[in-house]
DNA sequence: AAAATGCAAATTGTGTACAATAAAAAAATA
DNA sequence: TATTTTTTTATTGTACACAATTTGCATTTT
């Protein structure tokens, strides 16, 4: 037995995060040790190191002496989450655009054919994936310790949130996501001509976007929520 | 042996948080699982699950079968810093004075008496740890599960940082000290009035202040570092 | 003497047994 | 029959033993 354990640990980290963020595991869901501990053929030790990991990063919460469960959603996170959300990633963009190093370029360049990819004979959770993929990057580009937690975390729950909304049931959402893809193009010109400005206001295009999405699905009946009051996208 | 061992374990996690928090523990020490285990009479399993979870906040990187170490500082991570702390404190405050509870009120009042007696009668890491509290206590009146995790580890470093100029050596920091603590008095008020400009106002004001020492403190020789641009605190 | 190689000691990662706690079920009481 | 108490079962937490990896040191080699 060399570092065959080494490898499952990390395909199980690998596998709950993307149960977790494809909604595979839905908010809420209770993670057994014992069963995830036979199907990967762990001992229980390190898969409760895993646990511990991923409640570092925010995709479970631990209960003491009751497991593990997926952090939880609800109507008040949401509203936490379009607070902090436009803040947070105009941050990071600007700050991507000021420090990427061409090699991130190139796998941002990447990133964003895969999510192209998906678009066109993708599952919603491979569309879901893709996208946070290509988010995932700019966050490493911006390399800031400070924020990078907090846009982790919106990630997580950008992507859950997502997932109701990337399998297009009308014309509107398949619009949106072909529009999503041309501002990934933007933000990569952007990024690559280092324009923080350009980047910036990008990031709030693209948040005013996935946010018409979210409002979308959220309220398809026009139920009113209080969704704070940002400046709509600039037009085109 | 009941559950003498889950006191020991938070114990251990509080004295390392502190401990670190207080540069007993200085950035880039490694951690030794053997010491720390007899130390706490506590077995190295449930020390390694402390170690997990203070990787997940911040305090301690690990490192693949090369052990744990009190997460690092360097000039890019000050720069970083001074990024990022002024929108999140600000956010943190705002967010603070919209949804403070009266019982959270109490706690930031009793923590603000600590403070002022840690002034008074402290050693530096008392005030360095009494600071902390009162922001963290901000931190959970904000409560916004996306923001958090970056405020958390911000108030890590300012601690870290702070740590090395709450030993006044001269006049100008004793003063400082005291228009720290002014300005307390003054974000309680605006948090219990629930006037959320003011509390972002006065976020702004707090965080000049600590710039200033810290600047204060890192160039004393006048050495020129790129801080970003700021506009400096209202006139009084 | 400097660099490279191999060995020994220390440190970290995993597996398993057992203890403690919580949840569920069964029995007892009103 | 409803409620409480007790017993059983399942799950979580800890301790220790062993395996695997890294590190430091001594030796060899150029």
């Amino acid at each position: 037995m060399k570092d065959a354990a080494r490898l499952r640990k990390s395909e199980l980290c690998e596998h709950l995060k993307t149960s977790i963020l494809t909604l595979a595991l839905g908010p809420g869901t209770d993670l057994d040790e014992a069963s995830l501990s036979e199907e990967f053929a762990l001992s229980r030790t390190p898969l409760r190191e895993v646990f511990r990991q991923l409640a570092g990063e925010g995709y479970v919460e631990l209960r003491e002496n009751r497991g593990a469960r997926v952090s939880g959603m609800s109507y008040t996170t949401l509203r936490d989450f379009f607070l902090a959300a436009p803040m947070i990633y105009g941050a990071i963009l600007q700050l991507a655009a000021k420090n990427a190093t061409p090699a991130q370029i190139d796998q941002l360049k990447q990133a964003q054919e895969v999510f192209k990819a998906a678009l066109r004979s993708g599952s919603g959770a491979d569309r879901a994936m893709a996208n946070n993929q290509f988010h995932e990057v700019t966050g490493e580009m911006a390399d800031n310790v400070y924020l990078l937690p907090s846009f982790r975390r919106l990630l997580i729950d950008h992507a859950r949130i997502g997932m109701t909304f990337y399998r297009p049931q009308d014309a509107t959402m398949v619009e949106n996501l072909s529009e999503a893809s041309a501002q990934h193009d933007a933000i990569i010109t952007a990024i690559e001509a280092g324009d923080e400005a350009a980047a910036s206001q990008l990031a709030i295009d693209h948040w005013n976007l996935s946010r018409d999405q979210i409002e979308l699905f959220v309220m398809p009946d026009g139920l009113d929520l209080p969704l704070g009051s940002m400046a709509r996208k600039t037009p085109a």
